[in-house]
Parts: C-alpha cells; structure tokens; sequence
DNA sequence: ATAAAGAGGACCAATCTAGTCTCGATTGCT
DNA sequence: AGCAATCGAGACTAGATTGGTCCTCTTTAT
C-alpha cells in the first residue's frame, strides 16, 4: 500500500496528458483521450484549477491547460493539490494532532523521512512523466539506491 | 495525504520500542510503554509475528520478540507486513490490474518512482529509527536533495 | 440569443480503517 | 496435574474515506 487515490492518479494523467499537447482541452476531448469517464475527468481538473495547477477558460472553445510549463510542475503539486499536504503520518500534519505526540520518540525520524518523500517526488517534474522513457527518472533512483548502499556501507 | 495506515504506524512504534529493549515483552507491557490500547497492540503483532518481523512465545512469561537484528530489519518489513507490498499506483500492485494499464504511458514512470521510494524507505532500519537524534537518516534526507538539485541542474 | 463549456456542491454505494471482543491453544510455574 | 499467563485466529462494529455520478448555475464565444 502506501497508495496515492486513484483520483490523485488520474489528476497526473491528465495533468500530463496537457503536459504534451498544448492548447485548451475541453472536459469531453480529455475524457476521450485518457479512456477516464468525463464526469470524473471533471472533478479531477476542478481541484486542479483551484489549486491553480491549470488554468481554465469558460464558455464555447474553452478549457483546461496548464497553468506553468511542464517543467515547473512537480508531481507534488498535483498529489497535494488533489488530497493535501504530504504527511506519511499524524504527526507530520499540521491540520491534525497525534495523541502520542509528546512522548513518541519516533517522530522526528518520521518527519525526516516524511521530507526526504516529499523532495523525491518534487524531483520529478510533469515533463519528466511526459517522456515514456523517463531518462531523468532513472537518475532518481539510481541515487535512492546509492543512499541506501551508502547506509549500509556505514 | 499519502499516509501509512495508522496501525502501521503503531507497528513501527512497537517494533523500534522492541529494538531498544531485548527480551520477550507481553502485549500489557508493551501497551503500558508505548500507550497504545492493549487489543490493538495485539492486532498488529499478530500481524508482524505471521509475517516474521517478530517471534513469539506463548505460555508464561513469554511475549514478543524481534525476529533479527535491528539493524537487519527496515521500515519496508513492518510496512509490508502490516498493510501489503508497497505500491503506490494500482498498475504497480501485482495483485490488482488498472483498466488503464494497456494504454496508460505514465505507468512506466510510477513503477520507477515507486521504486525509488521503496528503495527510500528499505534503506532505513530499525535501528536508526531507535536512535532520536536519527544522524544516519540526515544523510538520505541529504541524498533525496541532492538528486532532487540534480535534476533542476540538467 | 444560443450553445458550449466550467464552477460548485450534493449525493450515494462500496470499501477501508480503527478498534474491540470472544474463544481456543500453548506453556511456564508450583 | 492444575492454574494462570500469554499468544493465535478471526468475527464484529461504527465511522471515515473513496470513487463516481448528477444537478443547477455562471461564464463566454459566435
Ligand atoms: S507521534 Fe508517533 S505515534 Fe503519533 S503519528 Fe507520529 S510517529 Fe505515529
Ligand atoms: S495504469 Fe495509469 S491510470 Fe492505471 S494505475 Fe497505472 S498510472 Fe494509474
């Protein structure tokens, strides 16, 4: 587990659908290109704009695009825009509290944690979800995994 | 959001308590340490004794144990014990199948970043969750930063 | 004016989660 | 042998969350 909603993935879907064709695309052409009903589709990009990851333009041509380059988009904003903030736990939300909060001593490493999951996935810009191949994705992981070896080279 | 169950997060909780103290504990002193409910503490070993993170002894003056070394066990283990394989899409997850798989061109990507936070998170061990000030997991913060500044620099 | 679009939000069914409880099986101790 | 401590398996519930649909209203190009 440790799942994004499904919602959350079809907002980065779209999202990168819009990545690679420019111009306003109206609900019912997305619906079409991703397979994703339109309904969905639309509540989807409604979250989106208002988190200002697309903008949208109303009445007869209009749509949705992005609102900045692909580049300048990270996965993050369109996770926490569709379900807020990155929290892999309680205590690492603002919005809710833990009840063991003061004496858990865990926390601290969670919120490390927490910050290191949230800087890999602001890594990853939507035009690097664009290229099937995912050349700079590779990097990533390459140094996930050079951290882990160098942990335990300690 | 993107936030491990809160009985994972329990297990975690337990298990690094384990780490710190070594013979068996009952589920009464374990629930009286950390201030979890006793039933609940019960669940989740259960839980990682089936999935061998823990041993257990029955009868009198048994409890539970860590099944290896601290250092030996990561945070994956408990994670996967206690709520399935990591997977942060639907198409990662062998168990269910996305209608959108055959066609989806982002899917590549994910598996690549699920990937990497697995990777992420294998790296950290029981053992450096037990330590408070955390010095080893300030280094895959560290790492996280640095493909992410990487990446910005291409 | 009209038709094409999005905005906002209500609504529902299905699923998941957290937590409790009961009963039965082991096992050390005396 | 008997007893009390302790785990194992799993049923069960209330509440939250999720995925998805639908309706009405506003905006806007032509
Ligand atoms: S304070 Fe401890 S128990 Fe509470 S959410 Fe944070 S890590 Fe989990
Ligand atoms: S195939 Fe595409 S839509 Fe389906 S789960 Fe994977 S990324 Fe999401």
């Amino acid at each position: 587990m440790l799942r994004i909603s499904k919602l959350t993935d079809y907002g980065i879907v779209i999202a990168t659908h819009l990545a690679s064709c420019g111009g306003p695309h109206p609900v019912s052409d997305l619906s079409a290109e991703t397979e994703i009903p339109a309904p969905t589709v639309a509540k989807v990009l409604k979250a989106l704009a208002r988190a200002e990851v697309v903008t949208s333009q109303r009445g007869a041509r209009g749509g949705y695009q992005l609102a900045h380059r692909p580049e300048d988009i990270s996965v993050v904003r369109v996770i926490e825009a569709l379900e807020g903030p990155i929290a892999v736990t309680e205590c690492v939300d603002d919005e809710s509290v833990c009840s063991h909060e003061a004496r858990c001593n865990v926390r601290a490493n969670w919120q490390r944690i927490n910050d290191a999951v949230y800087a890999a996935l602001d890594g990853i810009k939507l035009s690097d979800m664009a290229e099937p191949g995912g050349a700079r994705l590779v990097q990533l992981v390459r140094s996930a995994g050079e951290a882990n070896r160098a942990r335990i080279g300690v």
